[in-house]
DNA sequence: GCTATTTGTTCAACGATTGAATTATTTGCC
DNA sequence: GGCAAATAATTCAATCGTTGAACAAATAGC
């Protein structure tokens, strides 16, 4: 906000030992094979003795256990591997979308621990009442984890539309959301995790943005910089730049849907002409192909059209061809500004990405400068539908790891 | 590059005083007037004994000035000021570009003190020869800053084309320049300025991206996210995320130029159709107001075409209309994209901004969706057409105010 | 059973920050 | 003019985290 580029606050002693402590778990978390902490040693370039320190402090906290036998070869005393708690804090991850609820539970290492997915039609349902309802499935989250050992230490919630700082959603309009200020609707119910010095409670952020970090830190990593695009009836983006989620000035970046692709084309209901979404949206594309969508709820109206395909249609195949031209155009103009080499295709294109892929790559091809030199990769997401909820409960932990002094600080 | 995310590296002993060296000098550049010892310890919520020693590294380093007499009332023993040296560290900045060459010298509070610029078609040059001309006038901006007792500690040279991470120019379109080791043949030269640990000797980077910084440097300070848009026979972009310049995965981003304003439109010469520099490139505009452009050096068309509108006639306003609308389109799809709130018109389109503004704001009012509820300024660049030589030189002493200790640990 | 090898811990030393006390220097007031 | 109040800057013992080397622990190979 402040128009000064200062570095971060004063480093006094203390700082020292809660920067170390991070950069220790971090490597602890990034390993692929339990490392000993002569391992972590030789990989921070600390020595031996304040990497037992600190290892110390961070079984002490509970984030980390000592995995019993670490099977290595050659002489010399065994190591003792080090991994994430797999009994610790956990983060809670919530989604309202348009024709589900999701909760989910993910521990320290990343992995879902808990799932549940309410299927409903939203869009008449108050958003109050819909949170209502998602508090109750968070409720038998939070006892499930519980079951586990785990400790919910924050909430975040993905939603389908654009969510200011303060957790109010100012629009989600396939949702028919308009200011909905989440976080007090939520605060009427008990909570749904434990205070956490350091972590917030609960986070609200748009479901693209979500998806995008739940991919970032899926098995195995995704590359630090890419561009994650949600096909659902509104086409949304998560850019991660640098390994960080890039948000925006105002948290509302990545509204790909309403770049323009023809700018004298189709009218948009943003007010602009020719948006994206009027092309490859869900609803453009499953029109396209000659679809009735009254008939197809949002959810398998995807799973229709990749049938189609896979069968030879040629209306289903001509729908996606276009609409993959379409996207290519918006994707090239990204490519082209923030020179990324990675798309992935998630929500409801990744069942399409077959068909949507070739023209996406002819596209960037003609189109984007740098091309020749630079290939791009264009890509289905690995998770399934639950991405952004899985995203959020990852931010929650990924928070943690990012920043253990807060959690080892804290009085119980 | 690699895939893993984790922190900087150990955190030893130094690099506390590393960090705090780099944080009370930032306040120091920051400040708007000459901060006392103990303002820098309120600022920074170090204690005032440590500000004091910190303080002590770098008056010795040369890096800061106690300024004499503080002019503050009331009672108590009168501070001293600190101010940033303005015999020190400075940093050169070069510029080639189609028709001219320019050499500055910037110190470490960002003023300019020296300034050469070298009116000359550059296009028939070989870029041996090209470079050659310009290290010979570094040489005399090297002298210029000696006798004002400064040391060159760094350089950075703007292109405006495609330059990869070694420095290696791949492609400079409108310079006419492929593959150009650039390093490699100033190599051939006495060194331009001093070697300083920590402060690469040569940075070789976009016209654009340096133009960005010299307007995210210049004072009063621009805003911490924005994009720069160099008007030029090209159209590139710099984009600043969070107060740093934002290079892409190879360095290559901010290609504004080539994004498709109408897909199906004028072929461009990098192989796409309808690109923005096919409609709002300076050759483009000057066409459209029917001049001709042979009669016509890059750097006149602009002035001539703002002297035209000004007298109202009717080709140039419309060329004018046209041109900001397309640029308006593509502007349209940055912010929707990025949700920045600033967008400087920069290089030709500074003079160019009364008339460019108006449809530029117009097609971001129809096409951004957040519009409403967040308003972006389209502004002029305060700079002027120096500003990628000041940026390139700005961007070396920003580096050393960014780390003291590289500067302060050097043998001499 | 001995040696080489590697892991992990212990401990005195060092470097940087801290907080309180001290010194330095000016204004305001009598 | 002299004194008290106020603010700036420095000094110094204490504290905290890291360092480096020595040491203890535990295993494989001969």
């Amino acid at each position: 906000m402040s128009p000064t580029h200062a570095p971060a606050g004063a480093v006094r002693q203390g700082s020292l030992r809660e920067l170390n402590l991070a950069l220790v778990l971090g490597r602890i978390a990034a390993a692929d094979r339990p490392p000993s902490r002569a391992d972590l040693a030789t990989a921070t370039g600390l020595t031996r003795a304040t990497v037992s320190a600190v290892v110390e402090d961070l079984l002490a906290g509970r984030l980390v256990d000592e995995a019993e036998p670490a099977p290595r070869a050659g002489a010399g005393r065994p190591a003792r591997g080090l991994v994430l708690a797999d009994q610790g804090p956990a983060g809670l991850g919530l989604e309202v979308n348009v024709d589900y609820l999701t909760v989910c539970v993910v521990d320290l290492a990343g992995q879902v621990r808990h799932r549940t997915v309410h299927r409903a039609d939203l869009r008449p349902v108050a958003p109050a009442d819909a949170l209502a309802r998602l508090v109750e499935l968070a409720g038998r989250a939070r006892a499930d984890a519980a079951s586990q050992g785990l400790t919910l230490a924050g909430a975040a919630l993905a939603v389908p539309g654009l969510v200011d700082d303060a957790g109010l959603v100012r629009l989600a309009p396939n949702l028919g959301w308009r200011d909905v200020a989440v976080p007090a609707l939520l605060a009427e119910h008990p909570a749904l995790t434990d205070q956490v010095p350091g972590v917030p409670a609960l986070v609200v952020d748009n479901e693209a943005n979500l998806a995008a970090l739940g991919e970032l830190h899926s098995r195995p990593p995704g590359p630090a910089s890419f561009l994650h695009i949600s096909g659902e009836v509104g086409i949304g983006a998560g850019i991660v730049l640098d390994g960080a989620l890039f948000r925006g000035v105002r948290g509302w970046s990545g509204e790909i849907g309403h770049l323009p692709v023809d700018p004298q084309g189709r009218p948009c209901r943003c007010g602009g002409r020719g948006c994206l979404e009027q092309y490859a949206g869900q609803e453009a594309i499953v029109a396209a192909a000659g679809l009735a969508r009254s008939e197809l709820p949002a959810d398998t109206a995807t799973v229709r059209l990749a049938e189609l395909a896979d069968a030879g249609d040629p209306g289903a195949l001509r729908a996606l061809r276009d609409a993959g031209t379409a996207l290519g155009v918006a994707v090239a103009s990204v490519v082209n500004l923030l020179d990324l080499d990675t798309v992935v295709l998630g929500g409801g294109y990744a069942p399409l990405a077959p068909w949507l892929c070739p023209p996406v790559l002819a596209e960037i091809a003609s189109r984007v400068l740098t091309a020749a030199w630079s290939p791009v990769t264009v890509r289905p997401s690995t998770l399934g539908p639950e991405a952004a909820a899985v995203g959020a409960a990852g931010s929650v932990v990924r928070h943690i790891v990012a920043r253990p002094a807060g959690w080892l600080g804290r009085s119980s």
